[in-house]
DNA sequence: CACCAGGCAAGTA
DNA sequence: TACTTGCATGGT
Protein backbone atom coordinates (compact mmCIF):
# COMPACT_ATOMS: atom_id res chain seq x y z
CA UNK A 1 0.00 0.00 0.00
CA UNK A 2 2.35 2.63 1.38
CA UNK A 3 5.55 3.34 -1.29
CA UNK A 4 8.82 4.16 -0.01
CA UNK A 5 9.11 7.63 2.09
CA UNK A 6 7.72 10.76 0.05
CA UNK A 7 10.78 12.12 0.69
CA UNK A 8 12.96 9.34 -1.23
CA UNK A 9 10.54 9.42 -3.55
CA UNK A 10 10.51 13.15 -4.70
CA UNK A 11 14.36 12.79 -4.71
CA UNK A 12 14.04 9.45 -7.01
CA UNK A 13 12.24 11.56 -9.46
CA UNK A 14 14.15 14.31 -9.56
CA UNK A 15 17.21 12.30 -10.69
CA UNK A 16 15.16 10.51 -12.53
CA UNK A 17 14.41 13.61 -14.76
CA UNK A 18 17.55 14.86 -14.34
CA UNK A 19 19.20 11.99 -15.42
CA UNK A 20 17.00 12.21 -18.37
CA UNK A 21 17.06 15.60 -19.59
CA UNK A 22 19.95 17.09 -17.64
CA UNK A 23 20.34 20.44 -16.64
CA UNK A 24 16.94 23.18 -18.01
CA UNK A 25 18.90 26.68 -17.70
CA UNK A 26 16.26 28.41 -16.38
CA UNK A 27 15.10 31.18 -16.20
CA UNK A 28 16.08 32.00 -19.63
CA UNK A 29 16.68 36.14 -18.85
CA UNK A 30 19.19 38.29 -19.46
CA UNK A 31 17.73 40.83 -16.06
CA UNK A 32 16.00 39.91 -13.50
CA UNK A 33 13.48 42.58 -14.77
CA UNK A 34 13.47 41.02 -17.93
CA UNK A 35 12.31 37.25 -15.71
CA UNK A 36 9.80 38.87 -13.75
CA UNK A 37 8.26 40.69 -17.28
CA UNK A 38 8.07 36.90 -18.63
CA UNK A 39 6.53 35.76 -15.34
CA UNK A 40 3.72 37.72 -16.26
CA UNK A 41 3.68 37.32 -19.98
CA UNK A 42 3.91 33.66 -19.58
CA UNK A 43 0.26 33.18 -17.68
CA UNK A 44 -1.22 30.65 -19.67
CA UNK A 45 0.77 31.12 -22.41
CA UNK A 46 3.77 28.77 -24.64
CA UNK A 47 7.09 29.96 -24.20
CA UNK A 48 7.25 30.49 -27.83
CA UNK A 49 4.45 33.83 -27.35
CA UNK A 50 6.46 34.86 -24.85
CA UNK A 51 9.82 35.23 -26.14
CA UNK A 52 7.80 37.46 -29.55
CA UNK A 53 6.31 40.06 -27.11
CA UNK A 54 9.81 39.97 -24.66
CA UNK A 55 12.15 40.64 -27.88
CA UNK A 56 10.03 44.26 -28.73
CA UNK A 57 10.62 45.04 -25.19
CA UNK A 58 13.91 44.21 -25.01
CA UNK A 59 15.00 45.86 -28.32
CA UNK A 60 13.26 48.95 -27.08
CA UNK A 61 15.17 49.10 -23.72
CA UNK A 62 11.96 48.94 -22.20
CA UNK A 63 13.39 46.31 -19.48
CA UNK A 64 13.64 48.17 -16.30
CA UNK A 65 10.55 49.49 -13.80
CA UNK A 66 10.95 52.67 -14.14
CA UNK A 67 10.46 52.46 -18.44
CA UNK A 68 7.05 50.09 -18.10
CA UNK A 69 5.96 52.30 -15.24
CA UNK A 70 6.13 55.27 -17.72
CA UNK A 71 5.37 53.07 -20.93
CA UNK A 72 1.51 54.44 -21.55
CA UNK A 73 -0.61 50.87 -20.99
CA UNK A 74 -1.85 51.02 -24.86
CA UNK A 75 1.78 51.23 -26.10
CA UNK A 76 2.74 48.42 -23.62
CA UNK A 77 0.02 46.14 -24.98
CA UNK A 78 1.04 46.70 -28.99
CA UNK A 79 4.83 45.87 -27.90
CA UNK A 80 3.43 42.24 -26.37
CA UNK A 81 0.90 41.67 -28.48
CA UNK A 82 1.99 38.16 -29.73
CA UNK A 83 2.19 37.48 -26.24
CA UNK A 84 -1.94 37.06 -25.80
CA UNK A 85 -3.82 38.75 -23.34
CA UNK A 86 -1.77 41.64 -23.92
CA UNK A 87 -4.32 43.90 -22.59
CA UNK A 88 -4.57 42.54 -19.35
CA UNK A 89 -0.91 41.97 -19.24
CA UNK A 90 -0.01 45.42 -19.94
CA UNK A 91 -1.81 46.81 -17.00
CA UNK A 92 0.20 43.56 -14.44
CA UNK A 93 3.32 44.23 -16.27
CA UNK A 94 2.43 47.94 -15.36
CA UNK A 95 1.23 47.38 -11.86
CA UNK A 96 4.29 44.97 -11.21
CA UNK A 97 6.77 47.86 -12.36
CA UNK A 98 4.58 50.52 -10.36
CA UNK A 99 5.36 48.19 -6.76
CA UNK A 100 8.74 48.24 -7.71
CA UNK A 101 9.28 51.50 -8.40
CA UNK A 102 7.15 52.80 -5.20
CA UNK A 103 8.18 50.61 -2.64
CA UNK A 104 11.46 49.73 -3.60
CA UNK A 105 12.36 52.97 -5.40
CA UNK A 106 12.72 50.73 -8.48
CA UNK A 107 15.44 48.39 -7.07
CA UNK A 108 15.07 45.16 -7.01
CA UNK A 109 18.07 44.18 -5.26
CA UNK A 110 16.71 46.24 -2.64
CA UNK A 111 12.94 44.24 -3.27
CA UNK A 112 15.65 41.04 -3.18
CA UNK A 113 16.36 41.27 0.13
CA UNK A 114 13.14 41.65 1.60
CA UNK A 115 12.37 38.80 3.58
CA UNK A 116 10.82 36.08 1.52
CA UNK A 117 7.51 35.63 3.70
CA UNK A 118 7.02 39.20 3.96
CA UNK A 119 7.85 40.11 0.05
CA UNK A 120 5.93 37.27 -1.02
CA UNK A 121 2.61 39.00 0.21
CA UNK A 122 3.68 41.90 -0.84
CA UNK A 123 3.30 40.54 -4.45
CA UNK A 124 0.53 38.62 -3.95
CA UNK A 125 -1.28 42.35 -3.51
CA UNK A 126 -0.25 43.04 -6.57
CA UNK A 127 -3.43 42.48 -9.27
CA UNK A 128 -2.10 40.05 -11.53
CA UNK A 129 0.69 38.52 -9.61
CA UNK A 130 -1.02 35.24 -8.28
CA UNK A 131 0.73 32.34 -5.99
CA UNK A 132 2.82 30.54 -9.39
CA UNK A 133 3.69 33.75 -10.56
CA UNK A 134 5.15 35.09 -7.20
CA UNK A 135 7.16 31.96 -6.60
CA UNK A 136 8.33 31.80 -9.80
CA UNK A 137 9.82 35.33 -9.33
CA UNK A 138 11.16 34.59 -5.76
CA UNK A 139 12.79 31.08 -6.98
CA UNK A 140 14.16 32.31 -10.29
CA UNK A 141 15.02 36.07 -10.00
CA UNK A 142 15.32 36.33 -6.06
CA UNK A 143 17.08 32.96 -6.17
CA UNK A 144 14.62 32.36 -2.98
CA UNK A 145 14.31 28.34 -1.80
CA UNK A 146 10.77 28.59 -3.01
CA UNK A 147 8.98 25.24 -4.97
CA UNK A 148 6.85 26.09 -7.94
CA UNK A 149 3.81 24.90 -8.38
CA UNK A 150 1.87 24.55 -11.91
CA UNK A 151 -1.14 22.49 -13.69
CA UNK A 152 2.20 20.28 -14.28
CA UNK A 153 3.14 19.42 -11.03
CA UNK A 154 -0.36 18.52 -10.37
CA UNK A 155 -1.06 16.64 -13.38
CA UNK A 156 2.05 14.37 -13.20
CA UNK A 157 2.09 14.25 -8.98
CA UNK A 158 -1.20 13.43 -9.05
CA UNK A 159 -1.20 10.52 -11.38
CA UNK A 160 1.41 9.02 -9.35
CA UNK A 161 -1.00 9.53 -6.26
CA UNK A 162 1.70 11.12 -4.55
CA UNK A 163 -1.16 14.09 -4.46
CA UNK A 164 -4.45 14.60 -3.91
CA UNK A 165 -6.47 16.15 -6.48
CA UNK A 166 -8.27 18.26 -3.93
CA UNK A 167 -4.98 19.40 -2.78
CA UNK A 168 -4.94 23.33 -3.24
CA UNK A 169 -1.47 25.44 -4.34
CA UNK A 170 -0.65 25.62 -0.51
CA UNK A 171 -1.01 22.22 0.03
CA UNK A 172 1.22 20.87 -2.62
CA UNK A 173 4.05 23.55 -2.47
CA UNK A 174 4.10 22.52 1.52
CA UNK A 175 4.24 18.60 0.46
CA UNK A 176 7.83 19.30 -2.01
CA UNK A 177 9.24 22.09 0.84
CA UNK A 178 8.51 19.50 3.47
CA UNK A 179 10.24 16.50 2.09
CA UNK A 180 13.08 18.20 0.03
CA UNK A 181 16.10 20.17 1.02
CA UNK A 182 15.76 23.72 1.01
CA UNK A 183 17.88 24.51 -1.44
CA UNK A 184 17.05 27.09 -4.11
CA UNK A 185 18.96 25.55 -7.37
CA UNK A 186 17.32 21.61 -6.83
CA UNK A 187 13.97 23.55 -6.86
CA UNK A 188 15.04 25.80 -9.90
CA UNK A 189 16.02 22.30 -11.30
CA UNK A 190 13.06 20.49 -10.01
CA UNK A 191 10.50 22.92 -11.22
CA UNK A 192 11.64 23.17 -14.74
CA UNK A 193 12.39 19.13 -15.14
CA UNK A 194 8.58 19.06 -14.56
CA UNK A 195 7.34 21.59 -17.21
CA UNK A 196 9.55 19.74 -19.73
CA UNK A 197 8.48 16.53 -18.78
CA UNK A 198 5.17 17.83 -19.51
CA UNK A 199 5.45 19.01 -22.32
CA UNK A 200 7.41 16.09 -24.17
CA UNK A 201 5.82 13.44 -22.64
CA UNK A 202 1.74 14.53 -20.89
CA UNK A 203 0.67 16.58 -23.64
CA UNK A 204 -3.04 15.03 -24.96
CA UNK A 205 -2.36 11.84 -24.77
CA UNK A 206 0.79 10.82 -21.99
CA UNK A 207 2.93 9.20 -23.09
CA UNK A 208 4.08 6.68 -19.72
CA UNK A 209 5.73 4.87 -21.64
CA UNK A 210 8.65 6.40 -22.83
CA UNK A 211 8.59 8.70 -19.65
CA UNK A 212 11.31 8.42 -17.20
CA UNK A 213 8.96 8.19 -14.67
CA UNK A 214 6.71 5.73 -16.59
CA UNK A 215 8.21 2.28 -14.62
CA UNK A 216 7.60 4.36 -11.36
CA UNK A 217 4.03 4.76 -12.37
CA UNK A 218 3.43 1.27 -12.58
CA UNK A 219 4.86 0.59 -9.23
CA UNK A 220 2.67 2.90 -7.87
CA UNK A 221 -0.26 1.56 -9.37
CA UNK A 222 0.13 -1.72 -8.44
CA UNK A 223 -1.54 -1.58 -4.72
C1' DC B 1 -11.58 22.01 -37.12
C1' DA B 2 -10.60 21.66 -31.91
C1' DC B 3 -7.49 22.13 -28.28
C1' DC B 4 -3.74 23.85 -25.62
C1' DA B 5 -0.17 27.06 -23.58
C1' DG B 6 5.28 27.83 -17.74
C1' DG B 7 -2.59 32.00 -14.55
C1' DC B 8 -5.26 35.44 -12.60
C1' DA B 9 -9.20 38.38 -11.35
C1' DA B 10 -13.86 39.14 -11.25
C1' DG B 11 -18.40 37.54 -11.36
C1' DT B 12 -22.04 34.25 -9.94
C1' DA B 13 -24.79 31.20 -6.74
C1' DT C 1 -16.72 28.83 -0.23
C1' DA C 2 -16.73 26.71 -4.91
C1' DC C 3 -17.27 26.94 -9.54
C1' DT C 4 -17.38 29.70 -14.05
C1' DT C 5 -15.82 32.99 -17.46
C1' DG C 6 -12.96 36.50 -19.99
C1' DC C 7 -8.66 37.45 -21.56
C1' DA C 8 -6.06 36.54 -27.18
C1' DT C 9 -2.23 35.03 -29.90
C1' DG C 10 0.01 31.25 -32.24
C1' DG C 11 1.27 26.33 -32.68
C1' DT C 12 -0.22 21.37 -33.40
Amino acid sequence: MNGPPLKRTLLTFYKELFRHFGPQHWWPAESPFEMIAGAILTQNTSWKNVEKGLIPLREGNYLTPRRVFELPESQLAELIRPAGFFNVKAKRLKAMARFIVEQYGGSLTRMFSTKTPLLREQLLEVKGIGPETADSILLYAGNAPVFVVDAYTRRIFSRHHLIQETDTYPDIQRIFIRHLPHHAPLFNEYHALIVQTAKVYCKTKPNCQACPLGYLLELEDVH
